[in-house]
DNA sequence: GGGCATAATGCCAGTATCGTCATATGCCGC
DNA sequence: GCGGCATATGACGATACTGGCATTATGCCC
């Protein structure tokens, strides 16, 4: 039993992946660090709200960024989130292929 | 670039696992199969909160409930949860680890 | 320095979620 | 069947989070 302290690291972290304006985000960033304008052509979201999220993101060690004078330009660190995604994409897969075969057994 | 639709799947499970009360009810769970009375004694939360959490648990397929006359005994269903966590505690430590190592050559 | 662009922060309404009280449902023994 | 136990669900206040508007900070160029 991990300690109350642990799982509240835990569910923290895993509340930065519980929205999916920040998933995309990350996603985004994921093809090449990229800055705050270039964020708002390719979401469409405010540029205050991506820059809140980015902030968070941050915070946790998820992103890190460079000032390229006055641009801020944002990265991804490391392939955590990408494991993370790859590990529930197979769960929900095989969820869906178990609901398929028990209807085709009934 | 993942779909919007299942970056909202994404997210939806994430949104799980970022309550510590679901979280510690899994854990308690891995230990072996419970009922709901025992869990009240293992955590200390309310009746109709363990339940709801047990009801959102197992609509996203990590636990799996069986009747025993008036008693239900819950148990989790597979090991995504734990390999989840084993992911985010590594990088947990090592970004503490990053940390001191900043703080020892500063 | 002044003007301009980029990005970050205060403030706030709207909304969703948690957690509890009360109630309903299902199951067993009589 | 009825009473009692175990669990699930409705209703609801409290609280936290999202996301936008306006403002403020920061850096470049003239």
């Amino acid at each position: 039993m991990p300690s109350p302290e642990l799982l509240e690291e835990y569910s923290q972290f895993f509340r930065l992946l519980s929205e999916p304006a920040r998933l995309q985000l990350l996603c985004q960033l994921k093809q090449g660090p990229m800055d705050v304008a270039s964020l708002i052509k390719a979401t469409g979201f405010s540029q205050s709200h991506i820059s809140r999220q980015l902030g968070q993101l941050q915070r946790a060690g998820l992103l890190r960024c460079t000032r390229d004078g006055a641009r801020t330009i944002w990265q991804v660190e490391g392939d955590l989130v990408d494991d993370l995604c790859a590990l529930v994409q197979t769960r929900l897969t095989q969820r869906l292929r178990d609901q398929l075969a028990q209807l085709q057994a009934a």
